[in-house]
DNA sequence: GATGAATGAGAGTTCATTCAT
DNA sequence: TATGAATGAACTCTCATTCAT
């Protein structure tokens, strides 16, 4: 009730902050990292230039803060739809699933890279921190497998984590490369699941195909 | 002999372009594309910012033709690599080491994005081209392998050649953002190795076979 | 009033566009067109470089409204002046005076030259329209005065307009060339004046009529 | 005989420098002035660029000698075509006759500007003294034909032969910028020819000598 | 003499950032 | 808080001039 005045201009400078990393993302999604100026952001938000500094430092402070909130947003979605199923494999093919769909929509996000701005150190570590929390989620689910299954397993966790989403990060980016000559992301997801399964879980690719022989 | 003198300006020019390419790509490695200006390039080159100019018509031009550059070149060695050897497996791993050395190498060749630049329709279709010809040689050899083993893939040869080229570029884009973090490429590369074999070729993962005996 | 609010930001606009404009024709005036930076002209305006292109899209866009803008202004006099008497004669005669003032005024926007530009085809288009109202108005006078005498014309009207102001055009363009060795203005205008009349309208030259008597 | 040794050289020289200057010319021609590059004239003259500094010191050095050559060229043949006739009104006919086509071929010489250029005080000398030659020279029959008539003349000769280059030259530069808008140079020419008939010798307008039969 | 590759000062233009309103 | 006009540093590109060959 009283706290409702204390929280109501906190929502709304969330929300404009919000608003304005969500214009962000749309204009680089439209002109690409280089062609997207404040002014572009600020009028995609439907502010003022001015006003994205009300709530942003610098253009990097936008750019860096919409990394680490898509990233959290995404990884986030990964835990949630993980942890609605048991099993390692269910796991990981439950989250690839799910944070697929993510990095393709948030493709900027993704691949907005820190050579392409000016950041300071301390941006810099938020930055690696918030993008390789994903990796570690996954490492997570295997190393936990692997001590399941009492199996030594042929390669680290985390190089195997890696490259899970190695492959993930790649289509995307490839997909952005070679847009209409990319194969379909649906016909991708299940080559690289059956990829994966086989090779980090072991047994038959396809497997229920087999299973129902 | 003769023709020594009409190859000589020649050589000498393609000499300065390759200087000059060479530069753009340890600028970039550098200090990143956004920042990597004209001067910087021509300085680091050894030639005033004006001679950069009569070797590359804008500075789009010159970073076009580095990616067409350094993609030849990266994919004439791995060309180079894989007939040196026979069997699929044997020629896939032998072209991914030799993929995986250089693409690490000529980062800034990979991580090149269109949305970073202004290109021309024209220069957009060359950059596509000398990107998606890795992918195509990988496809070559999956399909081949296909038809001579009769045996039914589990996948399009060409979602499995991109889901081998996401696994090599993946790896390097996060390892250009997770820096230190980032598995050793040795590791991740005898990792990735594994994963393909099991995935694409069938058979025995190495790890596993020596815990058989 | 309630729409003063509404102007305000509208004459704000228009004044600092005459301000560049006009610092324009003072840079032009000193250093010549081809001297003439865009920096100087801001600074000359009393703004920042940047500011410039607020209000002008191009440095060419500058001086093809410089043209316009100074054009309309010397042809909006010229007419006041025309109208404000009757009889041919006194209407080019006056038409004359005001037209010689302006343009010895406003030497640079008569001297811009479309061959010292990089123009687009409309914005040369614009440039022609503007220059050719002035010869457009005298040869409406010349033919309004043929119809009212009946005389048969002994050069068409057009010509009669392209030669009045060519003398006027040409006396400015080699004042600018002899400087200090050119005939005083005023002397000129007389000369040309008589000139004028006794080609184009008939009668005696005044110098002649009072030696008559 | 021996000196041909001497001169031929020389006018190898001439030839060169002259060679350049055409080329000047033709380029301002096709080009305009600010679009005339010195590697635009050197490769219309057929030579390196490096070669036109052998002949001309500076950029604006070749610029200020085409104006000095061809003016001189212009006024030997306007001399040349008034010596061959006798009486004043053929003198100035011819002369302008001559004049007119010069000038009209030679535009970009008539219209080069000092605002255009860097130029010295003595090259700024050079360049009036070329184009005042012309004013001077109709300055001359003028006054000789006051002298010989007896006439007080109605408007000082220099004032008189002023206005009648501004009449050409203001033609020319009004030709150069409405193109096709322009009236046709013979008719203006004709038109021309009779205003200075009328107004400078006095006596019957063709036109209107045939009216009163 | 002749060449043309190399130079670098200087131009036009953009855009992240500020600040008076 | 919100605005957007103003700023000026920084960038890309041009071209007159030089000089080793």
């Amino acid at each position: 009730m009283t706290n409702r005045k204390n929280n109501a201009p906190k929502d709304a400078v969330r929300d404009k902050r919000m608003a304005i990393i969500d214009a962000a993302l749309t204009v680089i999604h439209d002109k690409g990292i280089m062609n997207a100026t404040v002014d572009d952001i600020a009028h995609s938000a439907g502010v003022a230039k001015g006003t994205v500094y009300l709530y942003f430092k610098t253009k990097e402070d936008i750019l860096v803060e919409m990394v680490v909130e898509k990233s959290g947003e995404t990884l986030a979605a990964v835990r949630e739809a993980a942890s609605g199923v048991s099993g390692t494999w269910e796991k990981l093919r439950a989250a690839m699933r799910i944070h697929f769909a993510k990095i393709i929509e948030h493709m900027p996000n993704v691949l907005i890279d820190e050579g392409m701005l000016h950041l300071t150190a301390a941006q810099q570590k938020i930055l690696l921190s918030a993008k390789f929390s994903h990796v570690k989620f996954y490492e997570e689910i295997i190393a936990e497998h692997c001590t399941k299954t009492g199996r030594e397993p042929p390669f680290s966790p985390l190089a195997s984590a890696l490259a899970l989403t190695s492959g993930l990060i790649g289509y995307v980016f490839q997909r952005h490369h070679f847009k209409d000559a990319a194969v379909d992301p649906e016909e991708y997801l299940r080559t690289y699941e059956a990829i994966v399964r086989a090779a980090l879980i072991g047994g038959e690719i396809e497997g229920e195909k087999t299973k129902k022989k």
